[in-house]
DNA sequence: CATTTTCCTGCATGGTCATTCAAGATAATG
DNA sequence: CATTATCTTGAATGACCATGCAGGAAAATG
């Protein structure tokens, strides 16, 4: 494995990045399963023995395109982890970030899915790791109407657990069926639809 | 390929409702491609060479899985498909069909989701079939609302369409959530929450 | 320039995969 | 009972898979 001792060339370091966008677009498209490393490596213009001279084994590069996918995330986020939007600012944050999805990072929504659905068994490589990223985001949003609710921004007779449940699964519900027929699913227009109507319905 | 020409046996019949009751269940468990032949035979009690014989290849297994599942599906309907139930009676229904699924069907729940995220590129074998699938369910929910609005039972300023979209799209989300997290995710709660917000939307 | 580290390749290995085939076992038919 | 169709198996095949290894190329270091 490179990069433990010594210097990193930068010519490695191009071919890692190079290997490890291969392997993002393959895996979106057909799975970590589906795809042989042999495949990911030309396409990254090198051999599965240079693939594996990097990253020791194919799942230290699963590793390192999940690392990879999640930096890129935080840094579109261009939002302190920590901020306290109020419920306007986060919907709409909600549907900006469906419209960037929609133009210019659809791979990236692709590998999120088909690596999530591939690890809904407990017995899963990366169950764990699906898993508490969703309880994650669910926490987020959770404390998000919790505090619009204490701060009487927004009704405070319905359950933030199942509210920020139901907001997460409509969000992954979207990106799934937009995936799966972005000719007929219109991502954007869905978030607007469904935000506006739980603003309204959380005013009330 | 059994069954062309002929009589049919009684056991060659159980043995294919083996087979696909295995595949069934290892297919939603690691999806299709991870999923070898050998560990479905093994499951139903035969050899990959009994399972080839049936059904003459894995893709005929796969679309003997399909249809199985699609029976089963519309058997736990009982609804016939030409209905045209009221708004207040198809949110009841989806309710109640989330109960049942949480209660005593996680395995077609986990097939359809697992093979629809193994099929959201083009390219892929089943890829028509479920985006049709999605189409179908959606163009159902369309013109329920549409329905809805025109008798005066719900408002009319709002585009059925995206209201179908977003209805689909969260009730493939919940299935998913609840698939990869039941220890936290309630799916009966989130859809009667879901509904009843969404009901108290349309009546405004 | 010599040495050391990093990078990469060609080749080999053992594993799993779906599928084929020949042949035997079981059941239905006349 | 004999024939015919159905069912099942065991062994073999070729394709792909991830990975290991030995040696060589490229780059950095002294």
């Amino acid at each position: 494995m490179a990069g433990v001792k010594g210097q990193v060339q930068k010519r490695g370091v191009a071919r890692r990045r190079a290997m490890v966008d291969a392997a993002i677009k393959l895996f979106a498209q057909q799975g970590v399963r589906g795809t042989g490393v042999a495949a990911i490596a030309e396409r990254a213009g090198a051999t599965p023995s240079a693939l594996i001279h990097h990253f020791g084994s194919k799942d230290g590069l699963v590793q390192a395109v999940l690392e990879e996918a999640d930096r890129r995330a935080l840094e579109r986020l261009s939002v302190p982890p920590d901020a306290e939007p109020t419920l306007d600012q986060a919907f709409d944050w909600f549907v900006r970030d469906a419209e960037h999805t929609a133009a210019t990072e659809r791979e990236l929504a692709a590998l999120h899915t088909t690596l999530t659905a591939e690890n809904l068994e407990p017995g899963a490589a990366l169950h764990t790791w699906f898993r508490d990223r969703g309880r994650a985001l669910r926490a987020h949003l959770n404390a998000l109407f919790t505090r619009a609710a204490a701060d009487g921004s927004a009704r405070a007779d319905l359950d933030p657990a199942v509210l920020a449940t139901e907001v997460a699964a409509f969000i992954e519900g979207a990106h799934l069926l937009w995936l799966l027929d972005p000719d007929e699913v219109d991502l954007t227009a869905v978030h607007r639809g469904y935000f506006a109507g739980l603003a309204e319905r959380l005013r009330t």
